[in-house]
DNA sequence: CTTTTTCTGTTGCAAAAGCAACAAATATAA
DNA sequence: TTATATTTGTTGCTTTTGCAACAGAAAAAG
């Protein structure tokens, strides 16, 4: 995605005093936003890593989305149901841009830089969650544990231009980004380890097939 | 979401005579577009209903999404892989808009009505998609079918403002829009109805809880 | 109206995944 | 540096899901 380098310096250079833009730090672990669908608010990920977390009923875990630098975020993307509880959470510091989708047209009186860019780029920023949304769904398709870890370790290994790459996650934050139980998943490593399809080294993962 | 509402006549009125734009239409079962990844392709459904369909190196079959008026879609969102065929099916004749993204931003000559509504609307298209996606997103990560006929069962209750409603598709296309064996999918069926969660009527649905 | 195709409903059996529990290894905090 | 918390790795057992196969119903095609 070479589009983000376009944006690199702008959001790093960001000095917006305009009162509809806020600029927040948080440290790892801390929660960066709740969902609850009452505010319309998108959300800038400038630098760090943060994970969209949703618990069901049941008590159980998913990670919906795994966000890095210039990833775009928030309840106005979010149709929030009573029985989730969605949050997004810091796994390493952040800093976040926050303001509202209105204030995305709806231009602030101060005409700042910061909207003037925003307004033009902003469907760039979306269209590139929706290709990372549409790869999440690719992968949560897959009917198997052994399919859902080959398909996303092929994404990983395609990113990197490499049979060689890191995980983004902890193998407890992988399964429930993969939406399955740890321990199957375990067993499901193992045994591609075992058939000789892949190599593991702690988060480092090699494919050994094509 | 009353967005749609603003786009309805503009769509609809479409007469458009330069190049960048063409105007479709497929009957049922018709394939309106395959995503190759070479084009960076966008459609917006002006009538009907289609689904995008992946088959993967197994055979096995997943929709995707569905798609119903005003929805958008198209290569440029999705980033295609080899081991993958992803295609759009009419399931009722459609009316469909094709452009290539460079199109949304990069106006064409002729300055028409319709590039200079889009670029102000293009946002709001894709902020609906992503809502989409996520609420897709929400309904795979479930663990079980029963819970995910349950999300999905919830969610085109509320979208209906009713207990009662119709399935989009026929049983064999819910089994492949929640990436489910059929033959499982309908034992749980029938173990919501016999256990009084809900009840069935070809492809109407009741929810009798809460 | 008849034939053909697709869809629904069902079942027995095999395979996969989830659950619970625990020990060892790492990482984090005090 | 020691204590505490988290992550990894593993396993037996249970539950859920997938697969294959088939018959009847409904829909589409001729």
């Amino acid at each position: 995605m070479n589009f983000t380098s376009q944006f690199e310096d702008f959001f790093n250079d960001f000095s917006c005093n305009c009162k509809n833009v806020q600029k927040k730090s948080f440290k790892k672990g801390q929660t960066i936003t709740t969902y609850i669908q009452k505010r319309n608010q998108i959300c800038i990920l400038q630098n760090g890593e943060a994970d969209l977390v949703r618990y069901d009923f049941n008590g159980d875990k998913s990670i919906i989305e795994h966000f890095t630098k210039n990833d775009i975020f928030g309840e106005a993307f979010y149709v929030v149901t009573t029985n989730n509880e969605l949050y997004v959470e810091a796994k390493k510091n952040c800093d976040v841009l926050f303001f509202i989708y209105d204030n995305v047209y709806q231009k602030c009186r101060n005409n700042c830089k910061f909207h003037q860019v925003l307004s033009e780029k902003f469907s760039e920023l979306i269209l590139n969650k929706v290709t990372n949304l549409n790869t999440r769904i690719e992968i949560l398709t897959k009917r198997t544990i052994r399919d859902k870890l080959l398909g996303y370790f092929s994404i990983l290994s395609t990113r990197n231009l490499s049979a060689t790459f890191m995980l983004p996650f902890s193998l407890t934050d992988l399964a429930d980004f993969l939406s399955v139980d740890r321990s199957a998943m375990m067993r499901e490593l193992k045994l591609l380890k075992d058939e000789g399809f892949i190599k593991k080294n702690g988060n480092k993962i090699t494919l050994l097939f094509k």
